[in-house]
DNA sequence: ATTAATGCAAAATCTTTGCACTTTC
DNA sequence: GAAAGTGCAAAGATTTTGCATTAAT
């Protein structure tokens, strides 16, 4: 019943993976930072919210508060692990993608799927406003389940 | 000390106006929503929060509740007239301009700026996933001011 | 030892809802 | 007069914060 590689099992070279990732991210090495960074990081790119991942965290026999889950998220954010992605006003959802990439967006499913950057080709951007500087360009596809009645 | 354009002084043209763009979004004419789409709707286009909404209608003379506020720009939103944008996790904004555009975002400062349509050229688009058609694509442009101490 | 992280509950937002009352059509 | 809109306060939801306790450096 107990998944094969949740938190309490975490062998010791997934552990040093990780170890050498928050340690690089200057971050200290604590038992809630570890379940959660290989919650996040064991499966390639995910996108979470911050409920999902406690309600995962949980389910894998971690004890963890919601407010540590947040804080934890905002520190990985904070310090390069994660990006934060903002297409919902009701949820906030965390990329464990960090490379130049866009999205789709399902509304009704509520769902996040990556998009390479070299699939979308922005050929031509507006020069900036005098005195900003661009941080990223984002490019969200909003998309909406195909209507074969029309 | 008060506005000449302030919603009590609502001209007869002006208000025939807005009476028409009501109607023809379906919507019954009502004392709220005249104020508020005068406001809106008076000089050009605008991005609004639902707090700045209500503070500029009470400082322009219109007793509105909070709810009133956000019950008419979701009305607003889902008749046409307004289109929503997700740029921060806090708050949510409403734009005026409904055609197709794009925004630049100032983090730092919460503020949007629009960006016609024909300034961005995404010349390729990723196909969508089997079964989902494209709603619309956003480009957001996330600012940042200038660091001339590079 | 110092400094930081955690958990818990409470607070702070932003947004929606329930219900009595009023207004529009 | 039926149906919809409004205001108010309360409820919901997500996220943050204060503070005592615990753990990491």
């Amino acid at each position: 019943m107990t998944s094969p590689d949740s938190c309490a099992q975490l062998n010791k070279q997934t552990r040093q993976r990780l170890v050498a990732k928050l340690a690089a991210a200057g971050l200290r090495i604590t038992a809630p930072r570890l379940h959660l960074a290989h919650l996040l990081f064991r499966h390639g790119n995910r996108h979470v919210t911050a409920e999902a991942l406690r309600d995962e965290a949980q389910a894998s026999g971690l004890k963890v508060s919601q407010a540590t889950v947040y804080n934890t998220l905002n520190q990985f954010q904070a310090a390069g692990l994660l990006r934060q992605v903002q297409v919902d006003q009701a949820r906030s959802y965390f990329d464990t993608n960090i490379d130049a990439h866009h999205h789709f967006y399902v509304e009704d499913e509520a769902r996040l799927i990556d998009i390479a950057a070299d699939a979308v080709d922005v050929a031509r951007l507006p020069e900036s406003p005098a005195g900003y500087d661009v941080d990223r360009v984002e490019v969200i596809i909003r998309l909406d389940k195909s209507e074969p009645s029309k």
